[in-house]
DNA sequence: AGTGATTACTTGACAGCGTTAGGTTAACGC
DNA sequence: GCGTTAACCTAACGCTGTCAAGTAATCACT
């Protein structure tokens, strides 16, 4: 066998799906360029495909339409923001676990302003319901998942007061403190009316607050 | 003097200013009831002014453009949301008052979505800085103002833990907790990814952890 | 009473948007 | 070579927010 052979799918048929692939990338990533520079809203199909050379109609060679590229990107946003949260999942400690997380699921956000507002802030069904692409309570992929876990893991322990008994209610508890403050902050962030704090040191605050309102007794 | 006079402005000028005033107000009135129906984007100025027989660019002539008027009426909502709050200021003890405005505030969001939604969850420096329309700190029409008022009262008789010490933060700490889980609900309430809580239920939970977690000790 | 100015509103149009029907062109299997 | 597939383009549709220009009624004033 001559080692002239591409590596992985040999024949041109394959060589046609991965030029394929190759193009729905580049519309994804201009894509996000833009997103990222002007908003969603402000994004035009002609801006997208002027970027990458093409007419606007060969976007729809690829994705159904605009919303369904916007939730390619949300999708590929989920999984990246799993990821990051998963390398916290290691530490022992449910509660310094949820900690954690919660400054690295802000980081996030304070980082990814643009990904964060079409991944929380938008209204969406964000998965068909018929093509499930993130897999519910795999922490690789599910970070709200993984948070229930913890949760759930603390309250087993009995880490919490006696009044938090649903996993899932305490989980949201902890993630919209969160998610307010990162929100509010993507939003408003130019309203002269307030005064902003530094908001990662209110959300270590945050943190520590709920944390401490929460859990049981303790030193 | 004949009493066929009109009551309050005499003379035709008067009542031509008015009848003015009167489509302005039929406007914003068909322009709320269908922002409510559809959300802000799928409202369109043809429809604003079909609703109440006008064409499109007779709106023109009362509000500069489609923003003017969501931020008109965002104005008129945040007056109504500081008057709703304001009732609590009797309440002598700040944490409980904190905590019954809270309350307030997260029953305006719920009963109130799309109002909610464009006077919190959408960008724009909701006042033109030339022509301030809600008076800072005065709380019959700034809620924020009196929150931060409220905490800082707090903070004054010694309530809260000593890392506490700005106002400001302390009170976006209390006010985005309560956004997250407004926000977090108008915006995935029909996401099937997440079995909501009561969010209700959540609220008040949610409450008392902030509060207990940032007083100074206490039973 | 007549005149000119003001003004609330309409007509008709503009550019830009997301999207689509239909045509072109190249590569495919046979 | 031939019919099929499919990636991409051309041209257009209906929709949007907005505007320049026109109309008709009312105003203030001589």
């Amino acid at each position: 066998m001559p080692s002239s052979t591409p590596p992985t799918p040999a024949g041109s048929a394959a060589r046609r799906v991965r030029q394929k692939e190759a193009t729905r990338d580049r519309i994804l990533d201009a894509a996000r360029e833009l997103f990222v520079e002007n908003g969603v809203e402000a994004t035009t199909m002609r801006a997208i495909a002027a970027r990458i050379d093409y007419t606007p109609t060969a976007i729809y060679h690829h994705f159904r339409d605009k919303e369904a590229l916007i939730e390619e990107l949300c999708y590929l946003d989920f999984r990246s923001l799993a990821s990051a949260l998963v390398r916290i999942g290691e530490i022992p400690d449910p509660l310094e676990r949820i900690r954690r997380m919660g400054l690295a699921y802000a980081d996030f956000g304070f980082d990814n302003p643009s990904q964060y507002k079409f991944m929380f802030m938008t209204q969406s069904s964000h998965v068909p319901l018929d093509k499930v692409r993130v897999e519910k309570n795999n922490p690789e992929q599910d970070a709200y998942g993984f948070l229930v876990m913890t949760v759930d893991e603390g309250l087993k322990k009995g880490l919490f007061r006696p009044e938090f008994q649903d996993e899932h209610q305490l989980a949201q508890l902890f993630w919209s403190g969160l998610h307010g403050l990162i929100s509010l902050h993507i939003a408003k962030a130019d309203d002269p009316w307030i005064e902003w704090s530094d908001p990662r040191a209110t959300i270590k605050l945050a943190v520590d607050v709920m944390l401490r309102g929460s859990r049981r007794q303790g030193p």
